[in-house]
DNA sequence: TTAGTAACTTGATCTAGATCAACCCTACAT
DNA sequence: ATGTAGGGTTGATCTAGATCAAGTTACTAA
């Protein structure tokens, strides 16, 4: 039995190939024969809508998730109800990687708009892993690159005041988006503040009054969710506020 | 040419097949051919100093290490020369896989006590992984736990009171010495009481505080370093202390 | 043995940021 | 168009835990 090989133009532009976020996702570096092999593994396109979830705590690893648009938030749920937010996920970006360990997500992903993602069984791309060096090396580093995030996180939680932390987040989602091909200066945030207070361990009302300093010291215009950046060098200098000198970060001995 | 095939005790102890570390490290789970593979490439009996580093912020990414024995933590250090501790190694736990996203290490890591390592070259270790499918889960596994301990650790920092803090930490490490074999409610901590306030985000002082109340309701014995569990159930509560209930933690909505 | 230093403890004070309270938008549903 | 709820802002107060200060061990080196 022959198969008729109409490419439909709407199939095409799902392709890893020709996906403009080729540079920043998994096949990033991968040679044309070996990207076939991904691309045959992944179901492109499902969708989710906003406040949705891509999936939840305790369920078990079916599928690791690159987002191709939209935005989502990963989260731990305390037993008391209450949730930890442990990052946004950006297009580019690989979700689901904490529940290799377990075999099962510990932690719950949901949209924080309408978006869409590639799925990529887990099962079978670690076999396919196994066939391509370039692809189990991107895995490993894109791991790596999650263990850095979350150090940088903590570092942030455990010394910086909240000025530094919301500098430094708003610098991060601005690098981010730049890498996207967004505006690196004037985007939307597409999480709540209170999201963003938790994610930085501080108190909702914290975040508003101090996007209100950035934006009388026009450091930032603020209208509601849309951000623009208007001294790119005062925010850094926040960003990278010295912690003050005292024993509890002393100089290695 | 023959070589002589003479098999000293002294070496035959250090083969992964007879480390008492087992089924903590790297090597859980390998088929007895698989092991001998992995046995090869390893460089076994790198020994540190109290005060030396493994490796340093900055350096090219050579080997991963899995603690043999002793401890030791790693930190960040900001441009300010203050550091931030990422956590604290034990025997049978990998270090230096932050490394691999950018093929340099992004963290020091410095022995608390003499400790020794195996010494595991990354190439080689890739390479391996290639050709055994259950060395390559084992160590996404590895670095998917390390994204949970962090993301655990970004919870207590982001939402939890000082005493629950170092309660978790005392659990923690209670927990993980006693995996290791252990006694879980009577160990030595090989870190000093600034190393934990600055990986817990908080002051000496405090710390030295929360020992001595622990200590006055009977929770714990505390003897410089040497710390006695003796009550498990009541440091357990105190440890899943429950955040209070305020829009920076609302629920799932 | 003793001087010197680093680690640790305990108490007194201070402050960044949480909490409490009141209000204002803006979007959506009736 | 109008009511209503969730998100956001702003101000007043409160507090956990940092900071400052002053010892007290306990280890290191000569």
């Amino acid at each position: 039995m022959i198969k008729t090989q109409v490419i439909k133009l709407s199939e095409l532009k799902n392709h890893c190939k020709t996906c403009s976020l080729y540079d920043l996702c998994l096949p990033m570096g991968l040679e044309s024969g070996d990207l076939d092999s991904l691309d045959n593994v992944i179901k492109r396109r499902q969708s989710v809508n906003k406040n949705n979830f891509l999936y939840r705590m305790g369920e078990p690893l079916k599928s690791v998730y690159a987002v191709r648009s939209g935005s989502f938030k990963t989260y731990l749920t305390n037993p008391d109800g209450t949730e930890q937010i442990i990052g946004f996920s950006l297009p580019g970006e690989l979700l689901g990687m904490d529940a290799i360990s377990d075999a099962q997500h510990v932690c719950t992903a949901k949209a924080l708009e309408t978006s869409s993602v590639c799925e990529i069984p887990y099962d079978r791309l670690e076999t396919l892993a196994l066939e391509i060096p370039n692809l189990q090396h991107q895995l490993m580093r894109l791991m790596s690159k999650e263990i850095q995030q979350d150090q940088n996180l903590m570092l942030l939680l455990a010394q910086m005041p909240a000025e530094t932390r919301l500098a430094s987040f708003l610098l991060g989602m601005s690098e981010r988006l730049s890498n996207r091909g967004y505006a690196a200066n004037d985007f939307n945030l597409s999480m709540s503040r209170g999201d963003i207070a938790n994610l930085l361990g501080m108190a909702v009302e914290t975040i508003s009054r101090l996007l209100s300093h950035f934006q009388e010291n026009g450091v930032l215009k603020v209208e509601r969710k849309h951000i623009t950046i208007l001294k790119l060098d005062t925010l850094r200098k926040l960003a990278t506020h010295c912690a003050s000198n005292r024993s509890n970060s002393s100089q290695a001995s």
